[in-house]
DNA sequence: AAAATAAAAGATATTAAGGTGTTTTATTAT
DNA sequence: ATAATAAAACACCTTAATATCTTTTATTTT
């Protein structure tokens, strides 16, 4: 997603093996994950001769939390660090207290997180997404 | 752990069939877990009757940080928020400066928790290790 | 010593995640 | 219209995690 919006920043669409190159992921695992989150209306898509994927101004706004929870449901936000099912205020597992906190923080960063927020500390090499020791 | 820790601390073993029926979690699966961490050195077991896994008072001071450390290596206390192989201080992914404090929180809590550190409270039932909604 | 008990060990089964390949459909440029 | 392009869809494979079952070994009690 950070990927995306930087490249398709510039205004055409980003062909879909340019981001297995760029995150040095497999071509068509990518193509799997790059097709669902076109499906929830994260990613815009073109078929054809200079197509492949973009995202909008109105999708940069979206946050990392909202890509979890679409993705993964609310697991991370409401689940038991000890991964108990019924752990909960009135019930509370022993680190039930000291986590709560920390789920906190987590969500946090996660809502603060945009999808185009990071598109200019990408471009100029600030911020990184691929595994740069593997970079020729 | 903590079920095993308190239950062994009045002085007996615990019979492998005691711990899934305490935590709702099937019988065998539990068994490899609690044979792992004996090898690993976290649990103490004897064979025959009356036999079972118990805590001795040393290993009631290994910390959460040192179990998760031994079973799942660094994994969590390296690995980047995004799954990056080579996100660091100088190769920063866009969440690494972010995420770095919480980790850091992770760490700290896992650390200050004592395996033995809340046989009181399950023992008066303040924490709970099942899910009490199957309790009949 | 024999029987009962209970963990250890090993083999096997199931499920979900991760990954790959091929075919189909839609779009654009010639 | 046709060819080229590129995503979508579908079927399949691999691996790791989770879970189950059976046999073996060690210990204790009678």
């Amino acid at each position: 997603m950070f990927l995306v919006a930087q490249r398709s920043s510039e205004g055409r669409y980003v062909g879909i093996k340019e981001v297995p190159e760029g995150l040095e992921a497999p071509h068509h695992f990518i193509a799997k994950i790059l097709q669902d989150l076109t499906k929830r209306g994260f990613l815009t898509s073109a078929k054809g001769p200079h197509g492949g994927f973009a995202v909008t101004e109105e999708q940069k706004t979206a946050t990392l939390f909202d890509l979890v929870v679409a993705v993964d449901g609310n697991k991370l936000i409401t689940s038991c660090c000890l991964g108990l099912k019924d752990c909960s205020e009135t019930n509370p597992c022993p680190v039930h207290k000291e986590y709560k906190p920390i789920r906190k923080k987590i969500n946090q960063m996660l809502d603060n997180t945009k999808i185009g927020d990071y598109n200019n500390e990408l471009a100029q090499s600030i911020f990184f997404l691929k595994d740069i020791s593997k970079v020729k």
